[in-house]
DNA sequence: CTAAAATGTATGCAGTGTCAACATTATTAA
DNA sequence: TTAATAATGTTGACACTGCATACATTTTAG
C-alpha cells in the first residue's frame, strides 16, 4: 500500500517537529524520532533538511508566522486600545508558546541569514508591528515611528522573557528578605492594566 | 604525582563549562569533554553534578554574578546619568556574552527553583536594578518604583534579544522592499543616544 | 524513452548522557 | 589509633544521537 515515495514528507516532518519542539522543548527533538513518526527511514529527513538546525529554522519560521497571525490587525483605522490588545496578544503568545518562542529568539538557530524563510517571516512580523503603530499614530517622522516601534517591541519581548522565568509572580516562594522584590513581583497580577499605562506612555511621548 | 582525588574538581569543571558555553554555545558542551579537560574519568563530573542541566545552572548562576558585577553601582547618590550608563552596561553584557545570556534567560535550565543558587543570583541581580533606581528617584510609592524597574528591565532585556538577532543594524542586507524597516534598523547606529531618551522618558514619567 | 534529478533505504562511525558496580581516599566516631 | 562511613574517583556498558557514504527506487525533463 505504502509507496516508496512519501509525497509530502517535508511538511509532515515540519509539522511534527513543531509539535515536539513546543511540547517538550527543542532539545528533545531528534531527527530519528521525527523519521519514525512519519514511518520513514532514519536518514530520510536529510533529503529535506541539511542539518538539524535547518529543522529548527523551519519550526522558528512557523512560529513567526503564528505570531504574526496572532498579533497583526488588518485595518488602517486602529485605536490605541486595539494596539494595546494586540500587544497583550504578543505577550500571551510568548507565554503560551514558550519553547517555540525560545527557538525564535534564542541561539538555537545561529544565523538567520542562512535561512531565508526565517528572515522573511521575522521581518514580516516586526513590520506588522510598525504598520499597526503607524496606522493610528499621526506621526510623519519615520525615525520617531521607528523608535517607538522598537521600544514597544523590546518592552514586549522583555516582558515575555521575564514572565517566562517566573521572575514576576504574585505567589512566589522566594524568601521575603528581598525587600522591594516581593512588591515588584506582585505587579504581575495586574499586569494587563500596568502594561496599558506603560505602552500609552511610550506611544504618546 | 597526581593523586586519586582531584581536590577542587567542581570549581574546575564549572570554570571550563563557563568558557565552553560562552565560546561555542551551550549545546556544544559535553560532560565527557568537560571531564577530559580536567584529566578525570568520563563519569567523574557526576559526583558533582547530577545532570547536565545542573552544569548549565551553574554556568547561568556564574553569568548572573558577572552581570551583577557589571551593572550594579554601589552608591546611594546615583544620578540619572549613572543609571543610564549602568543600563548600557547591561546591554553590552548581553551582547558580549550572548551564549551565556541565553543560558540565563532561555529554556535550557527549565525550572530555576530546582537550583537555589540560580534563584539567589538572579534575584540579587534584579534587586540591584531596583536599588540603583531607587537611589536617585525620589519615589516613595513602592509600586511605582517596582513598575519602573520592571519596565526598564524588560526594555533592556528586550533590546538585548533584538540586537542579538541582528534585527537592528544599519548595513543590513535585507531587501529594501520593506518600507519602514530599513529606517527602523538604522536606529541602532545611534542606539546609545536613543536609549538615553527612552530610559529618561520611562523614569521621569 | 532515456538520462538525470529527486527522494527514499541500509549501514556504520564517532560521539553523547547516564547508570551500575567497583576502587580509593578523606572524614569522623569509638 | 582505628574502624566505619562518606566522599570522590574509575571502568564498562547501554541506548541514543547527528550525520556521512553507498545504494535503491521513483519522478521528471529533454
Amino acid at each position: 500500500m505504502k509507496s516508496y515515495h512519501h509525497g509530502n514528507l517535508k511538511e509532515e516532518l515540519t509539522k511534527y517537529a513543531c509539535t515536539i519542539c513546543e511540547r517538550d522543548g527543542y532539545t528533545k527533538l531528534s531527527i530519528r524520532s521525527l523519521a519514525k513518526e512519519s514511518n520513514v527511514s532514519q536518514t530520510a529527513p536529510y533529503r529535506h533538511f541539511k542539518t538539524k538546525e535547518e529543522v529548527y529554522a523551519a519550526v522558528a519560521a512557523e512560529g513567526f508566522n503564528k505570531l504574526y497571525k496572532a498579533v497583526f490587525i488588518e485595518s488602517d483605522k486602529l485605536t490605541l486600545k486595539d494596539f494595546i490588545q494586540s500587544s497583550k496578544k504578543y505577550i500571551n503568545f510568548g507565554l503560551q508558546n514558550a519553547n517555540t518562542y525560545d527557538l525564535m529568539f534564542g541561539t538555537a538557530v545561529g544565523d538567520f541569514s542562512e535561512h531565508p524563510e526565517l528572515v522573511e517571516t521575522a521581518n514580516k512580523t516586526f513590520e506588522s508591528l510598525v504598520l499597526n503603530l503607524s496606522s493610528f499614530l499621526k506621526e510623519n517622522d519615520e525615525a520617531i515611528l521607528a523608535g517607538k516601534s522598537i521600544t514597544v517591541w523590546a518592552l514586549l519581548h522583555g516582558m515575555v522573557g521575564i514572565l517566562r522565568k517566573q521572575m514576576l509572580t504574585e505567589n512566589d516562594n522566594y524568601p521575603s528578605e528581598f525587600g522591594p522584590m516581593s512588591t515588584t513581583r506582585r505587579i504581575s497580577s495586574d499586569l494587563p492594566t500596568y502594561l496599558e499605562k506603560v505602552l500609552t506612555g511610550i506611544i504618546e511621548s
